[in-house]
DNA sequence: CTGAAAGCGCTTACAG
DNA sequence: CTGAAAGCGCTTACAG
């Protein structure tokens, strides 16, 4: 490994016959040199193939062009959905993005952020959701807030309890309520659900504003037909047997997300239970994916490369004396995993069954 | 913005009355220094919640705990699933990961390797497939050459013609031909191909070896029956589509990635085409969702994962005199999306499909 | 406008 | 085993 030397600013100045600093001063674009100096150290920075060390520089400023992204699997599509929004915006604005990735351990996510923190990243995206947890909570704001202190900033999309951050919050109570609507429209009064765990804020809002629709309209969902499982395909998958094992009463399952669905409709298919005839089936997210599954997948979209975008930009922003939330709108998308049921209990007309906007 | 100031090594030292030369030999964890020292020294950095500054770090080290790792998408389930893979093994060996997304603009991946170059990353990871691009490949190598010469590790997961690197190497022509025995053993004969940008040298190996294997078998493939669109879902829509409008008079659909085939699959079914009863389709990788699909995809099966896992593996082993290449082993997996043709033209008995693996 | 000098926070021969 | 000192490569007041 023939280490060679690198070449350095010192290297630069010399053979442009300038100090450093003036070297400097050019290659940081400062107008305020004289044009033939400039020149000269150009050229000679282009002859030598010149790459500023970025440490040095990270070092002499107190600050570098990284921000950090953490999610829980960056190989769901969830999650890369957004990272590639994330990308988009760090590539327009010129900044390295470290990526952690936490394979769903909580621990690994604090961890993840006290590594960013030492990095001296300029921002810590968090885009994973946040869990319903005290003491992690308390770690996590440990170490978030001494970075915030010293000039950091964080931005999250989901409601991350107990952090004080500026977050992007997609629509998971009102877009799981929106959806129920919409179900309910379309006649069903049975309805079994496949959650995720009861941890983690997203299911606790999505699992709530689905409820809180269903009884609003005077339906009850049977505690028999939720069933907890991974928020993953094979979570969906198993969940959805469960379900099936329990004995399933529903005429309409929602996923919590696109991904469960995914797998709860390979499962009813491998039972023998055809969607939409048998039972309707409805995800959450749409993700790119659903809209060629068969039947395409009925969901409540969100903007997920838009979300990335988004919380790429607020973290971009000044700090404000208090944390900001912007919600993002996201709507019902009814495709064909959904129908009216086969056997309607006692159903009385409902009103049309629209895409509805939030 | 309240900056705060941040805790430094000296601030350490002082509190626990050591030069700063012994505080860091203990935090590095040097076993040569007094116990008693060590322990005022782990009490003061507890106390003070010190976290060392990595990029003074890196400078007086000349090296620093991160490599680059650059993709044509994130987006795209087979980038993402190789990042999985490549994150997993970065958690193991305490290493960041800068990522770097493309957006399929090669220039981009240059600029990326030079930037990752200038951070002095331990090693560079190149995910994405190749360019058959002379003038690209000389680029990319100006980069590379000159980082390797000064101790850096690069590795590529496929071909990367004109670059000298250490591959992990999926079976792209092999699997091709596996796949094109496979679909014959299956009584095929007349064949269409949704394939990508002919500047992949992706595309140039699965396509090679699909119509190399045809030839051997006898078997020709009309040239209106190659269709070339991007590689995305939209791409194999619009691939297939556009078959379509020429005519289809193949029994056997080949798209050269499973994301073509998702798109090709609702094309097909929006034209009022059943797979496999009316035209069997395949595809390549086994991203995840293809099992999920109605019908399951059959497709030639890359450990997307395990890919991401060696290629990093690679890049943190020393380097060679000559770069190596790991072959990777894939296999077929025949879903239900191929069935022996409808309409089979002449056709005599073919061995059983089974699954042949390589 | 330009340069000498100090400083960013850490590591590591080099003496003791 | 421990410490004083130099050095990593850059930036930025501070003088001129």
């Amino acid at each position: 490994m023939p280490e060679q030397p690198q070449v350095t600013l010192d290297d630069v100045a010399q053979a442009a016959g300038v100090s450093p600093a003036t070297a400097s001063r050019v290659l940081n674009g400062a107008t305020q040199v004289r044009a033939d100096l400039r020149d000269r150290v150009l050229e000679a920075a282009g002859r030598l193939a010149y790459t500023p060390n970025p440490h040095a520089r990270a070092l002499a400023r107190a600050s570098s062009p990284a921000v950090g992204v953490i999610c829980h699997d960056i190989g769901d599509p969830y999650f890369a959905g957004i990272a590639r929004g994330v990308m988009r915006t760090a590539a327009e604005e010129g900044l390295q993005v470290i990526l952690g990735s936490t394979f769903r351990e909580r621990e690994r996510e604090v961890a993840y952020v006290s590594m960013m923190r030492g990095q001296r990243v300029r921002a810590i995206l968090l885009i994973g959701s946040g869990f319903e947890d005290r003491p992690w909570q308390k770690a996590m704001q440990g170490e978030l807030a001494p970075y915030i202190a010293a000039g950091g900033r964080v931005a999250a999309v989901s409601r991350h309890q107990g952090l004080r951050v500026d977050t992007v919050l997609p629509e998971n109570r009102e877009g799981a309520a929106a959806l129920a609507g919409a179900l309910l429209a379309l006649g069903h009064r049975d309805f079994a659900v496949l959650t995720g765990p009861a941890s983690l804020t997203t299911v606790v809002d999505r699992l709530g504003g689905f409820k809180n629709a269903l009884a609003e309209a005077g339906v009850t969902l049977a505690p028999d037909q939720i069933v907890e499982g991974a928020f993953t395909r094979d979570g969906g998958y198993e969940a959805a047997t469960e379900l099936l094992r329990r004995g399933l009463r529903a005429t309409c399952v929602f996923a919590l997300t696109d991904v469960m669905a995914v797998g709860a409709l390979t499962a009813l298919r491998e039972h023998g239970l055809a969607v939409p005839a048998d039972v309707s089936l409805a995800g959450f997210d749409d993700i790119p994916i659903v809209v060629d599954l068969t039947p395409p997948l009925t969901t409540f979209r969100l903007p997920l490369e838009d979300l990335g975008r988004r919380v790429m930009a607020m973290a971009l922003q000044p700090a404000r004396a208090r944390s900001r939330t912007d919600r993002v709108l996201g709507e019902v998308v009814l495709r064909e995993s959904t129908a009216p049921p086969a056997r309607p209990a006692g159903w009385s007309p409902a009103p049309p069954a629209e895409r509805i906007s939030q």
